[in-house]
DNA sequence: TGAATAAAGTTGAACTATCAACTAAATATA
DNA sequence: TATATTTAGTTGATAGTTCAACTTTATTCA
């Protein structure tokens, strides 16, 4: 254990960030799934803006997740099997899918919100608020960074 | 665009991590490919430790890199099917892979070195030191939040 | 208007992540 | 010593990521 805190005190960002992902991705299936709810971090990101429009093309999920299209196309596919949305034809432009909610999509989304608060809490157990805030201020520069050209 | 940033300043910590590290996972293996190597984040996560102890058991790798034994299994097949690695059976406990370096594996680290560099660069541009190491801080004690049970 | 181009989405392939179930070897314990 | 338990690693299944190639529909512009 020793040995593996000083390698830790070692890593780079690239690894840290990625460790950080992949254990908040656990922790929040697993208090979804003690909560009886059958969700994962992606198919909950993609369900968020969902919500708050009302309706979203898969273009506009992609670029709000930063996702591949590809990720979306498949993320909606499970979100589909699930019965959790539905894909209508766009009337205006054929080549676009708006996705929207069903009902027990809108239940389960309001089901994982307190999920996602306790992660949250679990999370940034601790840790001082100006901290989250300049961590946050740091990743969405990060983003920023990196973003396209 | 516009639309795009008021919807981004909402995004919480989940979701901004995540899309960080599809970001610079992606980064990177874009950097790496215009050098003309080929390897993955991951790869490049559990080829560090092997580098650094000589050999490591698979354990060991999974420890470090925070990752699934599964995962771990995985991706060390993936090296070895490129020749970077190979599995030695350890002596004393049977059970145990030693995870060694071929010279090509040794190759490949020197000449990734650069471009993680490199990445680390566009990834931490115009974002003061001070803040990095906040960042940096908050990774670790998230990781120490999350750890186990 | 008609042809080139761009945009939205899907599909296939290779890789990674997680879970559960499994093998084989080491350790603990009765 | 014999049995039970733990540990290291693998395999199969399902989901997500990325790239490249593709279809269909819109848009551009000559």
């Amino acid at each position: 254990m020793e040995n593996k805190d000083s390698l830790q005190f070692h890593m780079n960002m690239g690894k840290l960030i990625s460790s950080v992902h992949n254990m908040i991705t656990r922790r929040f299936v697993q208090n979804a799934h003690e909560a009886g709810l059958d969700i994962s971090l992606d198919q909950w990101m993609v369900l968020g803006p969902i919500h708050y429009h009302g309706d979203a093309s898969q273009k506009l999920l992609s670029d709000f997740c930063f996702k591949d299209k590809t990720s979306i196309t498949r993320i909606v596919n499970t979100l589909e099997k699930k019965n959790l949305v539905v894909r209508v034809p766009d009337q205006l432009d054929h080549r676009v899918n708006r996705v929207i909610l069903t009902n027990a999509g809108k239940q389960l989304f309001n089901d994982v919100l307190p999920i996602m608060n306790k992660t949250k809490k679990e999370v940034s157990r601790d840790i001082p608020e100006s901290d989250i805030e300049i961590f946050k201020d740091v990743l969405t520069k990060i983003i920023s960074n990196l973003e396209n050209e």
